[in-house]
DNA sequence: CTGAAAGCGCTTACAG
DNA sequence: CTGAAAGCGCTTACAG
């Protein structure tokens, strides 16, 4: 054409290149405002007029920018999951509870992990804040959490899932870790055992703590003394895991059963006991996948993950829909499944 | 005080009430443009100046509101992950090493399940190039992905995984699928089995697809023509998979061995299996927790999922930073574990 | 039924 | 070293 290359005004040839509703306005000829109105499905366009600008959108392959709409409106439809390990079958089921409530609400879900590191934990919430997420849903790593009042205050929706908050009040969604895990000790005293002993996770993490609270309580109930020996408390990876099975079976005065602290330890220990010559009784927490094929069926403790995210999920939905229901404790009971590990009798 | 409620410019009554650049400024008695110096860490500012902005912030506990920052600057440092069941611990690695590359680029991950629903993962893509991710990995449902066209078009880096996209020309990472089946199948011939049952994922999936023919392949040059009804395509639910099992095995000549399409078909197969009198040869494709564990140990032909999920984000950034290479096929293989089940002879 | 103006909270480009 | 103006792409509130 005659056109000049001094015309900036064409938007064709704007950096990135995507079209925005002043594009579709131009092509179809119209305002801006009527362009909105087609794209959000709004009355009061002719039909005429919706046909024309539906038009301009298709030939353009115009796409509403949520980014610009999300700055107006003030909620961004999102919601954060943070947990210590997208990998951890433990957190499968419960992410997509959480994703699951989330769509019925039309948010998405923004991922990440803190790999147990408070500092990694808190930089992921800010910078969940700072894209302002609507709320949050967190497996804490930390123990503080004094760093989230301001965005509480601000209005950011928070659940804490798992373990409880640190140093502020907000609600939280829990496993009866004490109580599932003094019925697993319980069950194993019943069986006849009085020297067991106890794997866990680290000390800081108050799952661990717990589940070594219902552990000593079960043993007290019994009239047993706990011995220093029979209790490790430590990271979940295998070989420490190992290490620790080994000691405790090797002593002059070994266990006769155990019990571990959470699915990490109990497939490294299931693993262990498997290579020894003798039968070991065992029960962990968690279930874990296959655990009623091994020989002997491996006997958990096993908690509901997608209720505990579906659960925490619905309670965030709950305050964003304007709930101001005060902060709450909630927490879901544990099961004893009996496979064959935790029926054992005490090695002659 | 005196003030009437009439004065609309306090910044304080505002709704929503999170502080801005805005009030910072004005607290701090500095302008707009310093704020932004201060809070982006920008060079040319007074160490006094600073301070007092930087007093200004933490007194309003302001936070950059990234959201606006983004409609600027263009691009959002977010990915998005489409996967099938945010629950399938075959994901998880995957997410996880999907998470780990975003995080070193200093994006964050966006994540949503599919369901295995093509107008489900359209949903989701196109909700997540609505919020202008800047780059999408795609585990697809649907095999129709002419729809990503435009966004492709108008800059949204895309990487499909574990399936190739559908109609369009894109990078895409895959495990071999054809390569690993027939490897798995042809271990089991060599274990004198020619009657072997395939039990694969629906045949609409590409995945499911190749593994059928990977088994095809290996019979044939096996010598072995394959009957219908060793065949048997489908949902991977525990009934369906247990029928299709079963009635393999109660045929009038039934099969000696078993080859699994997935992590799903697996479990059902060997739970199936664990429950009868004789001994059937087993191999599955993926692996799976506790397989060692089993009696006989699960052999299984593994796909390296992390690898999957780092090959194709690192594709992915790198088409961000702009590399204009030719949409690329990535094969990673796969790899035969021997732990007993695969090396089982037929029954008598 | 339709659209021009202002503004969401930032950054960019520029001027002092 | 500092800041006023314009603009990112939408929606809101309003006027015709």
């Amino acid at each position: 054409m005659a056109e000049t290359a001094s015309r900036p005004e064409r938007p064709e040839s704007r950096y990135g290149n995507r079209p925005t509703m002043k594009d579709v306005a131009a092509r179809a000829g119209v305002g801006l405002k009527t362009v909105s109105r087609v794209v959000n499905g709004e009355p009061g366009v002719t039909p005429d007029t919706e046909r024309r600008v539906q038009e301009a959108i298709d030939a353009l392959g115009f796409r509403r920018n949520d980014s610009a709409r999300v700055l107006r409106k003030g909620r961004t439809a999102s919601i954060g999951l943070v947990l210590e390990d997208l990998a951890d079958p433990f957190y499968g089921p419960l992410s997509r509870a959480v994703e699951e409530v989330a769509r019925a609400h039309g948010a998405l879900l923004i991922n990440g992990s803190s790999a147990e590191d408070p500092d990694r934990e808190q930089e992921l919430v800010l910078a969940l804040c700072a894209r302002r997420v609507d709320g949050l849903v967190v497996i804490p790593a930390g123990d503080d959490h004094r760093y989230l009042e301001p965005e509480i205050a601000a209005g950011v929706a928070t659940v804490f899932v798992d373990r409880p908050a640190g140093k502020i009040d907000a609600d939280v969604v829990l496993s009866d870790s004490f109580g599932g895990a003094r019925d697993g000790v319980a069950h194993l005293i019943a069986h006849g055992h009085r020297r067991i002993g106890f794997i866990g996770d680290q000390p800081r993490i108050h799952t661990a703590i717990e589940r070594l609270r219902g552990y000593r309580a079960a043993m007290e109930d019994a009239g047993i003394v706990v011995e220093e020996e029979w209790m490790s408390l430590g990271a979940t990876d295998p070989d420490r895991v190992e290490q620790a099975t080994r000691t405790m079976l090797s002593a002059p005065d070994p266990v006769t059963a155990i019990f571990a602290g959470n699915n990490r330890v109990t497939v490294t220990v299931v693993r262990v006991l498997a290579g020894l010559p003798r039968p070991v009784a065992f029960v962990g927490f968690d279930d874990i996948e296959l655990a009623d094929l091994l020989q002997p069926g491996v006997t958990v403790v096993a908690q509901d993950a997608a209720q505990l995210g579906r659960t925490a999920a619905e309670r965030l939905f709950r305050q964003l829909d304007g709930a101001s229901d005060a902060p709450e404790r909630i927490e879901l009971p544990t099961r004893l499944i009996k496979r064959g590990s935790g029926e054992l009798p005490p090695a002659g």
